[in-house]
DNA sequence: GAAGTGATGTGACTTGGTGCCGTCACCCTA
DNA sequence: TAGGGTGACGGCACCAAGTCACATCACTTC
């Protein structure tokens, strides 16, 4: 194998992200993907299950993250505390270098409706992963969710601003702040 | 037009969720349902865009409803109150005899990864348009969103219960039920 | 009764996605 | 050093989702 190359699978990433900046989503297809990588079609099927997940595959990855950091979170905390906790972990990957790929990837996402159906359903991912975890550290029903829901909005409103090359917080920064306010607003619902 | 006959669209619903209950989602053409409604594969994507969407048309529908009775909501409310009393007008909405269709809906999506794609899609949008119908009430925005969010999940619980016969009480009652004990669970986050 | 309008049918086409089979490089072992 | 196994890839045929241009047919309206 062409292993003096890089990875074939992140190939395949960048002339996805690459062409869908260049000429959008829909107008760019599998083949074009695939030649742009030195690739083909069929290798690209065998590399991802279909054409959107190319963008998204790295978000089981965070899942699984977000669920070990609430698992082990060291003794007694609060649902937010374990979230928290989360947050500080999986932040604390995202380093500055991915700042370009990250404001890519977002700005692709945002003008199709396809590829946001399919962030839709990676963001419920997010949050079922780290409810489940809340659950076996015996956090009830309600709770849980609504924690782990706090969480993953955290979290994504910190990488929206974070994705924009203006603001010069680091993604932890962010988060913790976002998180912060979402407690305090949680005072004026009613 | 055969006007003498039902709706197109509401054939196409009916055929489509019956074929997709009957053999899975996967397995049923779009041009088996357009056959089953007496009408082409062309038709049906006049009526829809896509395949999935004949399952969800209605939820469109829905957020209209539901931003309305927010911003129809009479005097001074607190957030909570105002996605309470829009979740009281939908809710009117479900008559007991749509309990078998949505039960068929729900089973069929519950199974299927690319239609939970389109109801996790849609159901953000039901977030949306509460959360902006908030806003134009003047509610702030990290309570407006979280204030929709509750309401969203509650009718969608809601109506997981509703579609299971055994369940008794009506979509409105479990809904009313739903919203509070979800406000009772914001204590136990912190 | 002729022109217009709206809903539908027909058929060709593109592309996402699957499946099967062949090939080639590399590795391990006798 | 020969030979078999394995893993990654290409080639090709195929199906179904979706698009588009064009034709048809009923019904309305002047």
């Amino acid at each position: 194998m062409a292993r003096w190359e890089p990875n074939a699978r992140e190939r395949l990433v960048r002339a996805a992200l690459d062409l869908f900046a260049e000429q959008g989503y829909d107008a760019t297809t599998v083949n074009e993907i695939a030649d742009r990588a030195g690739l083909t079609k069929t290798t690209f099927f065998r590399h991802f299950p279909d054409k959107r997940e190319v963008l998204f595959a790295g978000q089981d990855t965070h899942a699984r993250l977000l669920a070990d950091a609430i698992t082990e979170a060291p003794g007694p905390v609060t649902p937010l505390q374990a979230v928290g906790a989360a947050l500080d972990a999986i932040t604390a990957t995202f380093t500055d270098d991915r700042r370009e790929f990250s404001a890519k990837l977002r700005a692709v996402t945002a003008d199709n409706s396809e590829l946001q159906e399919r962030a839709a359903l990676k963001r419920g991912g997010l949050a079922n992963a780290m409810a489940d975890a809340l659950r076996k550290r015996g956090v009830s029903e309600p709770p849980a969710s609504l924690a782990a829901e706090l969480g993953v909005r955290a979290f994504y409103q910190a990488f929206d601003q974070w994705a924009d090359p203006v603001n010069q917080q680091t993604l932890t920064e962010l988060a913790r702040h976002a998180l912060d306010e979402l407690r305090a607003a949680i005072a004026a619902l009613d």
